[in-house]
DNA sequence: AATAGTATTAACTCGATGGTTAATACAAGG
DNA sequence: CCTTGTATTAACCATCGAGTTAATACTATT
């Protein structure tokens, strides 16, 4: 028998019920109501267990985001396996998509991310296995791997991200079975070509470029901690 | 002198200042008072105007929607050409990216969209252009074209989209003129090797099977497989 | 200059919402 | 049992924000 009282039992309900509801509404369009209802648990828990709103916000995204990058742990794919392991990915979590596409919108962008130490650690370590792979001639020299990078993530998050669009230009769910097999074949159409040698170019010297430094790293600043306001200051 | 009383200039007013703020923080995280602030004009005058904070929105859509489109004249670029064209015009107006974005996570899938008649059409203008050139062979056979077109957008959009994954990807901001130059050539390549014929696919039946066959088969190296959710979902 | 119509304003309403107070129910230890 | 600490609850509070009321100032028309 269940006990009355059980408060990790109810951390979890109302986590469970947050991330939904945000993954919905972003950080300002959530409802606390919406989540306690959803989570079938008093209201004044939310504050009793996570303090404020935006606390569990930032719970739910550290949360997500360790999640997350736990299930890319390096690998040494080829190309075509990268990109096609991001879509999987992605294609099994619209939950994600949408929260990082909140950050997106209304991440100020100095402002410092949820997450940012692994998440940067995760895309260093990608960005040497395509190096890696670039150096065994898996991937054409002449290719950014920064933007390279970038790409893939557009190529397999762009879909789920912009549902509409999807279906204006396919005429279908980017959920849907069927687009997830055309996307799939159309996936590796094109990392087949990204693979392939670069047709003869008429300016050859353009090719060289300064070697990617690593990524730039932002100072550890320590703002005092006023989230006072929670319109944040976003691209205006 | 400018006359004390000006209907159309207020509402001008309003309109600007409030895709500026609606671009920055969606229909509900905007303030009907921000906008007013940053039109200065009367709070008041909004209703007055547009009745609506929903409908100004939708003004607004509207307005941003036909101008954009008509940007994209018919046109019958290369790939190459295509690609670089959206991206520039996308480069150029982040407001629009950022409505679009707002657009995707507010809007549920069955609802019907803003200026949907205009946008149908614009894209089966789209996909007709794309056909032309796949039947001179500047577009390989095999490609499926609105998985293209989707990926066009997604290419040209993306970086604006996310703003912090290009920064943790490439330590550059998208709007910067660096970031511009370095997409601008990747683009390049990339178009380049879309318009490349496949490479000799095994025609063996890779492409209808499940995933990890084909991932397999793609890669020179020994390969793991790719993460395996392929949640059936009951399709559309 | 009186009138009428309209653009603009100050001041208000009223519901929603994040957060709090304080009471209560429960479980464990003595 | 009784006490003590804590999980849970109901009721409340303050603020914010979209939308309204109604008064006022300006302009054109006669």
């Amino acid at each position: 028998m269940e006990p009355v009282r059980d408060l990790a039992r109810t951390r979890d309900r109302i986590l469970k019920a947050a991330l939904a509801e945000f993954a919905a509404h972003g950080l300002a369009g959530a409802r606390c109501n919406a989540i306690a209802r959803r989570a079938r648990v008093n209201h004044r828990m939310l504050f009793y267990c996570f303090g404020s709103k935006e606390n569990l916000y930032r719970e739910i995204l550290r949360r997500k985001f360790t999640e997350r990058t736990a299930l890319f742990e390096r690998r040494d794919d080829d190309l075509a396996g990268t990109i096609l392991r991001w879509y999987e990915a992605v294609a099994g979590d619209q939950d994600w998509v949408r929260l990082l596409e909140w950050e997106a919108l209304s991440t100020a962008p100095a402002q410092k991310l949820v997450g940012e130490r692994e998440r940067r650690s995760y895309i260093s370590e990608a960005l040497e296995a395509l190096r890696r792979s670039q150096a065994n001639g898996g991937i054409p020299r002449d290719l950014n791997l920064a933007q390279l990078h970038l790409s893939i993530i557009a190529l397999a998050v762009f879909p789920l991200a912009f549902p509409q669009m999807t279906r204006l230009a396919t005429g279908l769910s980017p959920t849907s079975a069927r687009f997830r097999r055309q996307r799939l074949r159309f996936l590796r159409s094109v990392s087949a070509r990204l693979q392939m040698k670069s047709p003869e170019r008429s300016r050859s010297g353009a090719v060289r470029e300064k070697p990617r430094t690593a990524l730039a790293k932002t100072g550890s600043r320590r703002l005092s901690n006023p989230i006072r306001t929670m319109r944040a200051e976003v691209a205006e």
